[in-house]
DNA sequence: CCCTGATTCGC
DNA sequence: GCGAATCAGG
């Protein structure tokens, strides 16, 4: 396969909405995460830090690990200071078992109560949720997104499915809702 | 182990 | 220019 315009386009519509190499990969067939990756670099458009931060480091010490094969250049350390992400109420669903006892007819899904989250989360959220795997309780796994959907006491209620974000509970949306930087919680309203 | 992006370098 | 191999990190 080669990058047609076409493929170039929908890599980088993709890529701007935040999708993974391995995802956009996916989509497009034929192509390895490797290749978008490498494409997205050539397109100069490589910016989203979610690794390491390449930091512009013009040198200091080249200190030449005696490896034989100094492959990857070695990152810079990301002074990125992380605003230590403070989980909000955010209770899953419980069983299908405690569906009983629920009272239904209230909007007990997840949704934070009253507290406002970023829009842009929100609107991530409903973006993804419309690709979301719907699953069932049965067919969580480790690494499958468990954000649960809609009212436990009814047939309309699923769980995300999508892949977790590294070690998380939820995937990369919903880790957006589920967990809010304090500052952003900081009375956005005044 | 799963995943993510970043980088290098032979092609 | 391309992307596998590799690295680095969550």
């Amino acid at each position: 396969m080669s990058w047609t315009d076409e493929r170039v386009e929908l890599l980088k519509k993709m890529w701007g909405e935040g999708q993974s190499a391995s995802q956009i990969a996916k989509e497009l067939g034929g192509v390895t995460r490797n290749a978008v990756i490498g494409k997205v670099h050539r397109l100069g458009l490589s910016n989203r830090a979610t690794t390491t931060k390449a930091d512009a480091k013009p040198k200091a010490d080249p200190k030449p690990k005696a490896a034989p094969k100094p492959r990857a250049a070695p990152k810079a350390a990301a002074p990125k200071a992380e605003p230590k992400p403070e989980p909000v109420a955010a209770k899953p669903a419980m069983s299908a078992a405690r569906r009983a006892i629920i009272p239904a007819g209230q909007p007990l899904p997840p949704q934070p109560s009253a507290n406002e989250i970023s829009p842009e989360a929100l609107a991530k959220v409903s973006e993804i949720e419309k690709s979301a795997k719907r699953l069932s309780l049965m067919e969580l796994t480790e690494r499958t997104c468990k954000w649960p959907v809609g009212d436990p006491a009814t047939d309309d209620f699923w769980f995300c499915g999508l892949p977790v974000k590294a070690g998380k509970p939820y995937c990369e949306a919903h880790v957006g809702v589920a967990f809010q930087p304090m500052s952003a919680r900081r009375d956005r309203k005044r």
